[in-house]
DNA sequence: AAGCTACCGGCATACGTATTCAAGCGTTTT
DNA sequence: AAAACGCTTGAATACGTATGCCGGTAGCTT
């Protein structure tokens, strides 16, 4: 069973009587070409199932309408899942991609690792999308070179490094004070936080200088042995807080900086027989799926993944395009439920 | 600040003192190159930056080393997260095709519309994984029809569809057993299950009948009431298992088809005031990662979304490559947890 | 010394599309 | 009636790479 060649838009000259370039005008909706010809050769391609090659295309075109997307991991490729957070980022950059005529070409990056971008370089791709917690100095050095390359593209992410409106983010600050503010409400005092607060991951310390903004507000001391290192995964999360117990600290509430640790957290806490949030309200950032299923539900402050991903594709877009496109910091909202 | 051009294979040439056919011999590791030759070509290469323009290259040989990814999805495109047991394939995905040399472009499909797989017609994609559970009918028409173009494609999916060694699934039947065994073991004599049991969803179907197949071998009458349709999301499994208690049949077991649905069950079952596991034992189907956060923590079958990322990319490349390739069965395994 | 082989690299060309330039033609303008 | 114009199309070519074919050189065999 041998299966016909592809055809190609001579073949469909050919058999409509015209030359190759009319057929190219035709279907790409070339107003210089006369309307019967066009629905002719509609038809003709039409029938031999006749689709645009697309390498020739973009070989001729210089451009690809495909954009890239890098994850960057911290963790070992081994075993280590992507945050979920990410992935529903991922979903909606998806669904806009398709929407605004885009292909998206997915891949991860170990962060230590020498990522030579090859997608916009090789012309796979009109463009880059940046998405994952970064290492500052490593991270920045990288940003500087592709842009001295003159590639196109954008990230999520910490807005302070930006310089040039390449970057989507949150509003981590406001999102920290949010919390913060929350659990002083609820009378909490001694608020502990799980999560990086000096260097390698600015989003996270950004959210505790939320905190500590809100705190100080609040006239409540501010004290560093209640701030914990952590990563974001499950794992690391319930590592910090036991070893925030083992310190023997006195504190009634935990803010961390992901909903993963919270949830590794809310493991250790019960383990250790606090209750939450009697004992200890506890609250996370990212809202993601696993928040509402946790037991009792995370209180949490949501990032709209949803609008992240819109943005991202469409300020993508407009930089592919040439035009000036500015940093955006998305606000972000904290969703109550009982865990505070 | 005008960035330079890209520099060709012609470039390297140049500076090589060679011509342009060497250059791309060289970089390709053609033997036919002398060592030093190569050598210099590949320090000017680096030197200038250059990268293989892979339009030019996959125009010019036919193949673009990308797969192509497509999701189906039931529902309406809003508002609606993907399975996460898809989302963890994804990942799997995604690295196995790293490891092989692959890109991987990623798109959604409604499982209605007329999906016309463009990827590999217009040469963006050597070949396509296709995911989602599937409508029968409608589904089957479309593989025929890939079938006979000649497309290259793998599915996840239900074996029993498959003729030609395209398809990779989970041994449903036998994760059906398992669960409902293991709920017998338990002492457990009336099990429902939720889930479309009939028609457009074969998976579901296969562990309805691997349940059954269990109840019956331990002598248990099989009750149809105690089935009642569920889609995969929590919400629809919330709602069966509401319809189930109002059946105001007995019943001291529930199988769901899939964690989404047992999750959403488990949250109606604690609303109405039965407890789990003591009231109700609950088996759920994927151990997403979800399923370990409930609470209690729930029981379930695991696929090997691992194994099975791998297969669908190797199975996918071999029949790229031409080879023959086997429907492929993975074992399923059952995780206990406190939900049973 | 003639012939043979192995090694290395150049020439020409093909992949399929999109665009520039110019030409043909019928119609309108002056 | 000559010139100018708009509309439609074809001829030629460029995009950058990979490969079949062939020629040339050096080392080796008989």
């Amino acid at each position: 069973m041998s299966v016909p060649d592809k055809p190609t838009s001579f073949d469909i000259a050919a058999l409509a009587g015209v030359s190759q370039p009319t057929v190219s005008r035709a279907l790409r909706g070339d107003r210089a070409v006369n309307e019967a010809t066009r629905k002719r050769i509609e038809a003709i391609a039409r029938q031999l199932n006749y689709t645009v090659d697309k390498n020739a295309s973009s070989l001729r075109r210089g451009q690809s309408n495909t954009l890239a997307l890098l994850f960057f991991e911290d963790t070992a490729p081994d075993g280590s899942a992507i945050n979920p957070f990410f992935l529903s980022m991922l979903e909606s950059i998806l669904r806009t991609c398709a929407g605004r005529g885009y292909d998206l070409l997915t891949s991860f990056q170990q962060l230590s690792a020498d990522w030579h971008v090859d997608y916009e370089d090789s012309r796979k791709a009109d463009g880059i999308i940046l998405l994952g917690y970064g290492d500052y100095e490593l991270y920045r050095a990288r940003l500087g070179q592709l842009r001295s390359q003159g590639t196109h593209f954008v990230r999520w992410g910490s807005v302070e490094a930006d310089s040039d409106g390449a970057t989507i983010g949150c509003d981590n600050f406001a999102g920290g004070e949010a919390a913060a503010r929350h659990l002083i409400d609820q009378g909490r005092k001694r608020i502990a936080f799980l999560g990086d607060a000096s260097g390698h991951y600015p989003e996270f310390r950004e959210r505790y200088r939320g905190m500590c903004a809100a705190l100080d507000q609040a006239g409540h001391p501010i004290d560093p042995a209640l701030q914990i290192d952590a990563l974001t995964l499950e794992e690391s999360g319930h590592e910090a807080a036991c070893q925030l117990l083992a310190t023997g600290q006195q504190f009634d509430a935990v803010f961390a900086a992901s909903d993963m640790i919270a949830i590794g957290a809310m493991r250790a806490f019960q383990e250790a027989g606090r209750t939450i949030p009697h004992d200890i309200a506890l609250v996370g950032f990212d809202d993601i799926p696993a928040a509402s299923l946790s037991h009792p539900p995370l209180t949490t402050v949501a990032q709209d993944y949803r609008r992240a991903g819109e943005m991202l594709v469409d300020t993508l877009i407009r930089r592919i395009g040439g035009k000036p496109t500015d940093t955006t910091l998305l606000a972000p909202h904290l969703i109550v439920r009982k865990s505070s």
